[in-house]
DNA sequence: CAAATTCCTTTCATAAATAAAGTAAAACGG
DNA sequence: CCGTTTTACTTTATTTATGAAAGGAATTTG
């Protein structure tokens, strides 16, 4: 089971995942040897699953970030599915979702234009509802 | 601007965050210390915002991810803000959102018991609907 | 209660990060 | 067109972190 310590190394490392296990073990006053052993403990119980970066989308010029709902045409999903594996670049998450539609299509595009072309492609396998991102 | 080097970069930071500079360098065609410049540059720039873990929440005991389109009573959303204030421990984004509803707000519960009562305090504030992810 | 396990520390060898110096190529400006 | 500056890199050397090994204290187990 999971203590305090492992909770704060998990808080420390989702602040900064790339902090050495030295200066993590100061901050949970732990050794650096140990610490690790701790960080080890939590990746091979599948806690950590991986380590990763946050990147400012709209400085890599997606300044687009939108959520859309998918309603699917007909119960076969396959030809959604198949489209949006084509549009890999514009993707950040599809979630298969209970409640009003079938999907939850997570994007970022560069410009209006571009979401615009993706709309249209998408419209020929599903129809959805477009939530742009406005703040946070 | 960036180049393809910088771009394999973010990719393999994506993928691995504690990667070593020197590792890296391997992967891209770089020494350890040109690397480390280049990462340094792609911080400076912005385009790397920080450092962060992937963590199982299911492993620590949040089994529901969900979805939960807000749309405000009143044209004041402060007692709504407020309200989510108070429950950070289910919190994952909340996103200020066009279209259908004001917010999008992304949460975790360890349970449908811990879910219907945050449910029932946010119908104090706000309407509703609740998207469930299923998968993926 | 003895043995085993867990969780830690300390020590030490190895590996990586970082700072500094030097170099080659590209961009700049007269 | 040529000298100067800038950029992006490599190499080297020092500092720092990692990771393996040994050992100890506290808790668990039969």
């Amino acid at each position: 089971m999971l203590d305090n310590t492992d909770l704060q190394i998990l808080d420390e490392l989702s602040k900064n995942s790339r902090i050495s296990m030295k200066e993590l073990g100061e901050k949970v006053h732990l050794t650096g040897p140990a610490t690790s052993a701790r960080v080890e403990k939590l990746e091979d119980s599948g806690i950590i699953v991986g380590y990763t970066i946050k990147i400012n989308q709209v400085n890599l010029g997606f300044s687009i970030h939108a959520f859309i709902t998918i309603i699917t045409q007909n119960t076969n999903h396959q030809p959604y599915l198949s489209f949006i594996k084509t549009q890999e670049k514009y993707l950040i998450n599809n979630y298969k979702i209970s409640g009003d539609g079938c999907y939850l299509l997570e994007c970022k595009f560069p410009s209006n234009e571009r979401m615009n072309e993706f709309l249209e492609g998408l419209n020929e396998h599903a129809n959805y509802k477009l939530s742009i991102i406005i703040d946070k």
